[in-house]
RNA sequence: GGGGCGGUAGCUCAAUUGGUUAGAGUCCCGGACUGUCGAUCCGGUGGUUGCGGGUUCGAGUCCCGUCCGCCUCGCCA
């Protein structure tokens, strides 16, 4: 056995600098205070740990194998003492000239100007500072450590602050200042990184190769901001909610399964053979309780899990701010969280809201075709069925002789030299995705009507003229179909008409509360009501007679609050009395002996003495997507799943041992061409 | 379940009508350089063209199947 002499604070390295980081690395601490680690060649064992004043470590270290000549002791500094951080890499200015700091790391980029000096873009959380080795002063070691830094390495650098003997760098807030590096301490060396958190580049970048090295991909200052700001957003949500009274209370994660809604997350039970919990599609049912419960004000951040295909903006698995009220009313909810909304803007943009306004559902569907119209620019939506059935357009009069057929018209100002034929043909064919027959198009000169349907309209030129506002130069879009298909139809092709001509102001906020929504919507296909909320969302107060008379006509105390043509939050005054209840339930077909297995204990509850209550929960996901402006969900989830629910980095999800699906009760039967997929997912999910 | 786009070096991309040894930038490796800052300059390593099959004298390119990623319709009370 070789005793190192005197207690160990060296760092133990081959001469090539490079091995430096792959012997700390073979290290490791022991419970006990000890450390011991591997060496190739070698065994090394640590024991004796001492602490000093500073909080630092050192080993009296044994190595049992002699050691290899190539390896030797080139440093007296400490053992794995880690040279202590005392600012971060943002926060350096140049009055901080002349002090001694310690900045600890990512190489973002190296400069190695050759012979006397290399430049280090060192970056942590806070930003890049520019550390500089003069290598005619620094020590041997820090040289030969120094040129081998490469892009990821993780290092500690002690040095003096000074402004720049070169240029200043007016790109970075650091860019007065430098370090003059004089210790370094390679924490670990990084392999050579398969993407780089890298500004520039990282943008281009397959989101595929992001997902699978996201804790590379997080290290990006965009992305360290995106998570700060989630966490702004769900402490100021915190903080204004606790003002407000409200408590945050956890709800389960394993509960059952409700009829309608999304499709359910099922996990099998043991305890229960052959029965299964469900993931939550939120935590609906749980708040309305703890009403009941008498908690009054309740608050929850909150994961929930509804298994369909997701989109930009949706995820199966997403999160919530769950909020629930009692003794209050619609207005009473709309304030509070509208206040919340302004807070948050405030807190996090700096910017003024203001008052929400409030639409009602007819006629955001009216004037612009979608629960959740975009109020950035105009392109409202007009029916001109009246005048159309004067026409002999057959796609007019075939459209208005079916059921609930119409004719409605977009205005597009300017449009006649605007919207060129390429654009109006594009149209026609994009809005089949709807299910509309096309998009007819007419322009509106000094001379009338001209081109498309034109010879169609002009007998009803004064008639449309007047009705659409138009003026000489416009454009009108029409859609002709069942109410339904003309009405969606038309609302998409607004909002790509906006995107299209360019008419959104970006830096706009426009919030509005969309309310009176109607209770029920019937389903052909199935030839029954369905909730357009959720089947707890009470009538309003004054309508309550038509909820069994006039079901479809029947409207809700719901609203939804939507930013920017985005809905970012909904929820209603729910039904405090179980008559009212079950009278909804009965609507929707749910029999008494269903409605009792699946929601007897609501019923129960409601029962035993529940207040009236009402609330909301907002998407979290949604609300960080536009405070810092993008329009992917995956970005602001730490973790997020692929379109086909996969985790690229822990390959999730996998095959589990047969004997956990024997414990389960749980059998495996897969369709035969499933089979095949199932065997190649390890290495279709592996393949980089 | 349907429609669209894409998959070529670690990364970002190119490759003519199907035709020589699949190129470039970057990363990485080696070298030069004392004020750089997306450093520069010189040289070098690096390829199962997602996977499987087919057509062909010859396939990155054409055909069939399949997988993966993104957008989207349906779906998402």
């Amino acid at each position: 056995m070789k005793r190192i002499a005197g207690a160990l604070t060296a760092f133990v390295r081959f001469s090539e600098c490079c091995a430096v980081a792959v012997a700390m690395g073979a290290f490791s601490h022991l419970s006990d205070g000890r450390i011991r680690g591997l060496w190739p060649s070698c065994r090394i064992t640590c024991d004796s740990a001492g602490c000093d004043e500073d909080g630092r470590h050192s080993y009296d270290v044994r190595f049992s194998q002699k050691l290899r000549p190539s390896l030797h002791l080139v440093h007296s500094g400490r053992f794995l003492s880690m040279l202590k951080r005392t600012h971060t890499c943002g926060e350096l200015r140049a009055e901080h000239a002349s002090q001694t700091v310690t900045l600890c790391g990512w190489v973002n980029t190296y400069r190695d100007q050759g012979k006397g000096l290399i430049f280090i873009d060192l970056r942590d959380r806070d930003g890049l500072t520019q550390v500089v080795f003069n290598l005619e002063y620094v020590a041997g070691d820090v040289v030969t450590a120094g040129r081998g830094l490469r892009r990821e390495d993780v290092i500690a650098v002690t040095g003096k602050v000074r402004t720049r003997a070169g240029d200043p760098n007016p790109k970075l807030p650091t860019g007065e200042i430098e370090v003059v590096g004089d210790q370094l301490e390679v924490l670990n060396k990084a392999e050579t990184p398969p993407i780089l958190p890298d500004e520039y580049e990282a943008e281009k970048i397959a989101e595929e190769t992001r997902l699978k090295y996201r804790y590379i991909d997080l290290r990006r200052k965009r992305m360290q901001h995106i998570l700060r700001t989630r966490h702004r957003v769900t402490k100021i949500a915190r903080d204004y909610f606790d003002e407000h009274g409200f408590t945050e209370i956890e709800t389960p994660f394993l509960i059952k399964t409700t009829p309608e809604g999304a499709r359910d997350f099922i996990v099998p039970s043991r305890m229960y053979p052959g029965q299964w919990y469900a993931l939550p599609q939120s935590p609906q049912l749980f708040k309305q309780i703890l009403m009941v419960a008498g908690c009054e004000r309740y608050m929850q951040i909150v994961r929930c899990f509804r298994d369909e295909d997701p989109r930009a903006d949706r995820q199966a698995e997403f999160s919530q701010i769950d909020l629930e009220m009692s003794f209050v009313d619609r207005d009473d909810v709309m304030a509070m969280m509208g206040g919340f909304i302004q807070t948050l803007w405030k807190q996090v943009l700096g910017m003024d809201i203001g008052d929400i306004p409030a639409i009602t559902y007819r006629d955001a569907m009216e004037r612009y075709g979608i629960d959740r119209p975009d109020l950035r620019f105009g392109l409202e939506i007009t029916d001109v069925s009246d005048h159309a059935a004067k026409t002999e357009f057959k796609v007019f009069t075939n459209a208005l002789a079916k059921d609930t057929g119409v004719v409605k018209a977009i205005r597009v100002p300017g449009g006649a030299e605007k919207l060129t034929r390429k654009m109006t043909d594009g149209y026609s064919e994009w809005i089949k995705t709807f299910k509309a027959g096309g998009v007819p198009v007419v322009k509106y000169t000094d001379k009338g009507f001209e081109a498309g349907i034109a010879k169609f309209v002009s007998p009803i030129e004064k008639e449309l003229v007047e009705r659409l506002g138009l003026e000489v130069g416009d454009s009108v879009l029409f859609a002709a179909d069942t109410y339904a298909i003309a009405t969606k139809a038309l609302g998409e092709l607004r909002n790509k008409l906006a995107r299209d001509l360019d008419l959104i102001d970006e830096t706009q906020w426009k919030f509005v509360w969309v309310i009176d929504f109607p209770m029920f919507e019937f389903d052909e296909e199935t030839q029954r009501w369905y909730s357009l909320h959720h089947p707890f969302t009470s009538p309003r107060p004054d309508q309550f007679d038509q909820l069994e008379s006039d079901p479809g006509g029947c409207l809700s105390t719901g609203y939804d609050l939507v930013v920017n043509g985005s809905e970012i939050g909904g929820g209603s005054i729910r039904m405090h009395q179980p008559h009212v209840q079950q009278k909804v339930f009965d609507m929707l077909g749910l029999s008494k002996e269903e409605a009792k297995m699946k929601f007897g204990f609501l019923l129960d509850a409601l029962k035993y003495g529940a207040p009236p209550h009402g609330g909301i929960a907002f998407g979290l996901d949604r609300l960080v997507m536009h405070l810092v402006g993008t329009d992917n969900i995956r970005d602001v989830i730490a973790f997020p799943k692929t379109q086909t629910g996969a985790d690229l980095m822990i390959q999730a999800p996998g095959s589990v041992a047969p004997e956990q699906l024997e414990e389960l009760h749980v059998q495996s039967v897969l369709p035969e061409e499933a089979k095949q997929l199932h065997e190649h997912v390890p290495e279709v999910v592996d393949r980089g």
